[in-house]
RNA sequence: GCGCAUGUAGCUUAAUGGAUAGAGCGUUUGCCUCCGGAGCGAAAAAUACGAGUUCGAUUCUCGUCAUGCGCACCA
């Protein structure tokens, strides 16, 4: 099907060429909705090209095509705006087919792609902070707006679980458990199966581990050794490194699970590993990576560049790998494997250099296919009500846990002191709810920018959040939840919109048709936020509805069903939206 | 030092080069016998500063100021 803007462009264009111009027609919302629904500025934009004044250009389209069906009224306006309202009988046939197609008139206009999705940026070890939340929603909303376009689209997790931090945890393991076999160099046999630490433990020893390295030079080196010995494939630091990534995993599943979010491929920097050596080896055959200062580097400098690029490191000095290197022998897993079209890393803005370093080097050894997208989405820092980044109240770094659950539970509080439902349901619906508070609140802002998290904002239930989009939901389910329950009630699929009957239903409707070009341009700019804004606008405007008109006590028969077919598809529309956000909605709130 | 990003109402924010810069919170204020008032109205209030390009600039260019961030063996 075809969107409204679409029909208009295509009867406008054919005007334009009607009256002798050549002119790239676009057909763009009104910016004076008190005017008009969509406007044209074509004719202003050609007016010097045929040394007319623009308003005549705009007359003489309009009175070419003034009389399509799809106006219900067309003016030119000065200086040469063309102002365009849509006829009822479009509105209708527009609403009633985006209610029968599954994505409601939403198409990918390119075909489909393979896309993988490097997010979650989670490392072993560790636990998941407030750090690590806009990377595992942004990334997870740009996945879910990737699949939806048709494309096929994998999101990798890429833990870090390859550097130094390993080698910091096993010394630190062996000052404190000497006794394990791992530590006793003589022995032959097979390690234990089970792990010799719990992931509690597991995530204090690495702060200490951290700490200590710093004041003890000693220890670091140790570490240093420990990190080598593992990379060359030590037994022992092996079988370590093994129970560490077992039982951090299933933390960091269990985390994930929690917010929501799912990967389907749990690759670590580690699984690049096998790919590093033959990687820089060709580049320094090629000519591309040389020696520099001892270790072995990459010019990304390009002709039209205007300021200088730091070279790109691939091996050090020592002979070990990097991040880049890591980066870089991912890729060549990747390409491998699975050859996509195209790679989106969403990750924070300050590593923006790093993967301009990455990207500039894949191209120049052809690691990537040439005509495969680089993309690096970077966003901004997460930070609290004082404008500086996101704390506990005694400056330390938050767990994402806790964030989540501070979340819940005052979105919980709210609950039960509105609704009367079971204590099983109201910690389920708390959870849902809380989620969305999070989600929103973050993804309703432009990623690159850096935004303030404000708890009390984000899980109100007015105003622009994710309880309020939630509410306007669940209070349509509501709706068509009564109109069910009664004896005459039609089946909600067969029913058709009528023409628009009053003001409000129109606006809801022109909010609804937007839909597809929404959608579009939120895959197109990888942008989420403009689906919140979406979704915004069509609460407000289905609030406007609702408040404005009897749905239920509509005694027109034939007016109520058109009703209830709006507000079907109105809610689908939302939830469609709400599930590109990675949000899921509860029946009652 | 060099580079990058960001400056929009008191606060949090939006706006493919278009007409009167759009919202939310807060403030002042009107509306509940009504399908879920967690709502719907009204009012006051903003493009850091200075040039330039353009018929038209929050948007593009340059400069100034402010803030944040990044600049070779961490990830």
């Amino acid at each position: 099907m075809y969107t409204l803007i679409d029909q208009i462009t295509k009867v406008v264009s054919e005007g334009f060429a009607q009256c002798g111009y050549e002119a790239d027609v676009k057909i763009s919302l009104s910016n004076r909705p008190d005017l008009c629904e969509y406007q044209c500025n074509g004719a202003m934009a050609i007016a010097k090209a045929y040394h007319k004044a623009p308003f005549i250009i705009a007359d003489e389209v309009v009175a070419k095509i003034s009389e399509n069906p799809v106006f219900e009224e067309i003016v030119s306006v000065k200086p040469g705006f063309i102002n365009i309202k849509v006829s009822k009988q479009a509105l209708a046939d527009q609403v009633t087919a985006m209610k029968e197609d599954e994505k409601f008139g939403y198409r990918n206009s390119e075909d489909a792609k393979t896309v993988i999705v490097d997010y979650g940026g989670a490392n072993a070890a560790k636990p998941l902070h407030v750090g690590h939340l806009r990377s595992a929603v942004i990334g997870e909303s740009i996945k879910r707006i990737q699949k939806y376009a048709g494309n096929k689209v994998i999101g990798d997790v890429h833990l870090g679980d390859w550097g130094l931090q390993m080698g910091l945890i096993i010394e630190e393991l062996r000052d404190r458990k000497p006794e394990l076999v791992y530590f006793d160099e003589s022995y032959q046999g097979e390690y234990p199966s089970e792990a010799p630490f719990t992931i509690s433990e597991l995530e204090e020893i690495y702060p200490v581990a951290s700490k200590k390295s710093k004041e003890d030079a000693a220890f670091m080196e140790r570490a240093h050794q420990a990190t080598l010995k593992l990379q060359s494939g030590d037994k022992a630091c092996r079988a370590i490194w093994n129970h560490i990534m077992d039982v951090s995993k299933k933390d960091l599943k269990r985390n994930y699970d929690n917010l929501n979010v799912s990967f389907e491929l749990w690759k670590g920097e580690s699984d690049a590993q096998p790919y590093i050596d033959t990687m820089v080896e060709d580049m320094i055959e090629k000519g591309i990576a040389h020696e520099s200062e001892g270790a072995v580097v990459v010019d990304i400098a390009e002709e039209s560049d205007n300021k200088e690029y730091p070279p790109c490191l691939v091996r050090k000095s020592d002979g070990a790998a990097l991040y880049a290197t890591s980066d870089l022998a991912t890729l060549v897993e990747r390409e491998k494997d699975y050859n996509p079209d195209r790679y989106i890393y969403t990750a924070d803005k300050r590593q923006e250099l790093h993967f301009i370093q990455v990207f500039r080097t894949a191209r120049k050894a052809n690691i990537v296919n040439s005509d495969a997208e680089l993309k690096f989405l970077g966003f901004g820092t997460m930070n609290g009500k004082d404008g500086h980044p996101f704390k506990t109240r005694d400056g330390g770094v938050m767990r994402l846990q806790v964030l989540i659950e501070d979340i819940r539970k005052a979105v919980y509080d709210r609950i039960v002191e509105n609704r009367s439902m079971s204590e099983d349901e109201a910690q389920e619906t708390a959870r849902i709810v809380g989620l969305a508070a999070l989600k929103y609140g973050d993804l309703s802002n432009q990623a690159s920018k850096d935004y303030i998290f404000d708890l009390d904002a984000f899980s109100s239930f007015e105003g622009n959040t994710g309880p309020y989009i939630l509410y306007t939901v669940v209070r349509i389910k509501s709706i068509l939840n009564r109109y069910l329950e009664e004896s005459d009630a039609a089946k909600i699929e067969d029913l058709k919109i009528n023409a628009v009957d009053n003001a409000s239903m129109k606006a809801l409707e022109l909010s609804l048709i937007k839909y597809a070009d929404v959608i579009q341009s939120a895959y197109k700019e990888y942008a989420p936020h403009k689906i919140c804004q979406y979704i915004y606008e069509v609460s407000n405007a289905f609030n406007g509805f609702y408040h404005s008109t009897k749905i239920l006590a509509e005694t027109d028969p034939e007016k109520k069903k058109s009703y209830i077919a709006l507000i079907t598809l109105t809610r689908d529309i939302l939830l469609a939206s709400l599930d590109l956000l990675g949000i899921e909605c509860p029946e009652r709130m």
